[in-house]
DNA sequence: CTTGAATCCGAACGATGTTAGGGAATCCGA
DNA sequence: TCGGATTCCCTAACATCGTTCGGATTCAAG
């Protein structure tokens, strides 16, 4: 019941050659822009015509989906991989940096990911739900230093791709930007040392 | 020698059109998104056809260039309404409040100033150097506090545009992103405070 | 060998930004 | 008042885009 060894090979086959395009795809799209994807040229760089990529995909936006999900589990991979020192406030300063070194490594799929820049697309549900979990590896960070009010991580991301937004459109070189990350990380530390869990403050 | 009155009546009327096209492009950019600009429907629009519009700007990158010349005064003139207290940290507040109100109230001309979002559209020269002539203003409110590091400016757009598009793509209701704002001033002049021209710390 | 599904291609559709060429109004100098 | 130039707007068309259609070709299954 495990399944005909003659359809296996072909859903192999299947599988192997969307990956094949998918991986044209991030190419094309590191060299000429997310929004540079056009489907003829994608379509010769795997060796087809532009019609038959719709045998293994919907449209062009379900190609753009499968994109955003890879690069949603690539996130979650790279978070898993940050080795814990113990302390929460250094673990917190290492995913914040992490979060921000995934970002600006690939622009486009940062933009992919973290911009609605692509006229009609949206990811699917599916797709969406495995970026809100690498979100929620930050967010259990903030935990860890008994910081749980919502507000926080969202403040926590908006830095984060406010950061690499400016990084990406105004500083080609970068040397001033990694430290600023780490300001950032200091700033925000700080502040949610000061008030774990902010309380509307009066001022006048 | 101060101009023929019909040649200024003929300049005036063009004037007047390309002002037309530019009301025109903003209703459709803020009802259709950013790249849904069609110019076919813009003409009709204004009451012409497509080709008709080449006599009022270059290329559709001309007019988006205009509007974003529009957009980045409206920025300026927003900044010199700004009450001042004669207190520096409360006008620092202040001109982040009133630069995130300014991006949110309207997402399209965020997206438009603040994100590289068109395929080939990059502001011609003189028009970028209103939007720096803008961010010049927040840096002067730095130097109101005394920080003139050129990074601490940075810090502050990138929390600023950081916040605005987390709140665009996240949060169509809002109350909960205002009080964010304040938290994020709160939080960046704390941090100011502390270290006004933050020097490199050791940690570890 | 035949059936039927999967894959691929050429042609074409609608929409896009843009260009070419012509016609009509308007303004200017004679 | 009359030509010539300029400005404005149009129809037609082009290249390119994502996408659909219909027909081949391939290949495992009955």
């Amino acid at each position: 019941m495990l399944g005909n060894p003659i359809r296996d090979r072909r859903a192999e086959r299947r599988e192997a050659t969307r990956a094949e395009i998918l991986d044209a795809a991030w190419e094309m799209v590191r060299s000429e822009g997310l929004a540079g994807l056009a489907l003829r040229d994608l379509a010769r760089k795997v060796g087809m015509q532009a019609p038959s990529l719709y045998s293994y995909f919907d449209s062009k936006h379900a190609i753009y989906d499968a994109m955003f999900a890879q690069g949603a589990r690539a996130y979650l991979e790279r978070e898993s991989l940050i080795p814990t020192t113990g302390d929460a406030l250094t673990d917190l300063r290492a995913g914040l940096r992490s979060f921000i070194g995934f970002c600006t490594e690939d622009p486009a799929r940062y933009q992919l990911l973290f911009q609605r820049t692509i006229p009609g697309f949206e990811p699917t549900p599916e797709t969406f739900a495995i970026a809100v979990a690498g979100l929620e590896r930050l967010k259990d960070r903030l935990a860890g230093i008994g910081v749980t009010d919502p507000r926080s991580v969202d403040l926590l991301t908006a830095i984060g791709t406010g950061i690499t937004d400016q990084q990406i459109s105004n500083d080609p070189g970068g040397g001033r930007w990694s430290r600023l990350v780490d300001d950032a990380a200091e700033m925000f530390c700080n502040h949610m040392n000061a008030t774990p869990n902010p309380p509307r403050r009066n001022r006048k």
